[in-house]
DNA sequence: CTTCCGTTGCACACTGGTGTGCAGCCTATC
DNA sequence: GATAGGCTGCACACCAGTGTGCAACGGAAG
């Protein structure tokens, strides 16, 4: 039914996961289709952009509260998490250079619920004295996720390679000791 | 002599740091002067933006093979290069985002020694056992700052409360263990 | 006073992207 | 074969930004 707009999100995201910048020319050609064709599904270039990141956060929301109901601690919360969330946010790494920019406010909205849902998690884990305390849970959570996003920006080859990487990277980063974090990586696909 | 060059310098740094995506005009206003006037300094934004990255290279260097010409171990230099990076990192913060967009391929060749230096300090540590090493040198290197200057970016007001923060949490990244790390980061300003 | 130089203010051409309107085409469906 | 809906191919208006040309202004140095 709506094969042709399904096709122009999923190019549109790996065009924008290219460069931030591209155009709706660049896109539409990319997807096998004339400009006027993807003004048609989306009036404005902001609605392109904007259903997108609700399709992102979508999944990233699901993924995150379930690895954060699981009652583990907090750790192996974050390592489930980081690893489920994984090919998603490889998928949408293009998002982190998108909240800059021009529709950076827009994007930053959407993303609001989920920035909550993550600095909530490492509040848990530093008031369980699992995380390490040398930043406030609101700004380490960003940093964390900022390094997960930028290391999946830089494998562009898809390989699940990265999601070991990702996993103890940002684990480190939150203050667990190298032996715990590579156990708890450890055990995942 | 060049004063009126040197502030529009100063005034794009600071408004490419707030939008990245700044024009000739809004710089040349911020800086108190009308847009022709930067045109006859610079003659095109890309020369403006060369300008910028070449001064933040050479600032840069200089402190980064300062910290490792000293023979302490690669933790230590780590921290000094750090710490004394940090009001450069501050300022030139705007880099980050510089990289990807319309002059990210200049920018990028300009940084490229600078990287360079970085991995072969990381890479130093690694093999000297300091370091973990879930990731490859260059790419570990280039998360590790990319964290330093995402939280350089987080600290619009200029405090120097970042730089501790800053050196412990790239530290921890590193594979440095926390207890370590902090003492690293202490014996400073 | 004159000369020089940086700055100004304006006009201009050009580019590249956005968003719209409309006629026509192709194809699946009735 | 008629109809409907999605896609096409062009046209256009519009905007924001870049980069240039040129005459004029004003102050500092000779």
């Amino acid at each position: 039914m709506n094969e042709t707009r399904d096709r122009i999100l999923d190019v549109a995201l790996a065009v924008l996961g290219e460069n931030p910048d591209a155009g709706m020319g660049e896109i539409a050609s990319a997807a096998g289709v004339v400009r006027r064709t993807v003004y048609g599904h989306f009036p404005s270039r902001l609605d392109l952009i904007r259903t997108l990141t609700e399709r992102a956060v979508g999944e990233m929301t699901a993924v995150l509260t379930e690895a954060d109901a699981s009652d583990a601690r907090a750790g192996a919360a974050w390592a489930e998490f980081i690893a489920r969330l994984w090919p998603v946010a490889h998928r949408y790494r293009v998002l982190l250079a998108l909240r800059r920019g021009e529709y950076g406010e827009a994007i930053h909205a959407l993303l609001g619920p989920l920035d909550e849902l993550l600095a909530g998690l490492v509040k848990r884990g530093q008031d369980g004295g699992v995380f390490a305390k040398h930043l406030p849970a609101d700004l380490l959570s960003q940093i964390a996720y900022g390094a997960v996003f930028a290391i999946a920006d830089s494998d562009r080859s898809n390989g699940t390679l990265g999601a070991r990487a990702a996993t103890i990277t940002s684990l480190l980063m939150l203050g667990v000791p190298e032996a715990r974090a590579t156990a708890l990586a450890g055990d995942l696909p």
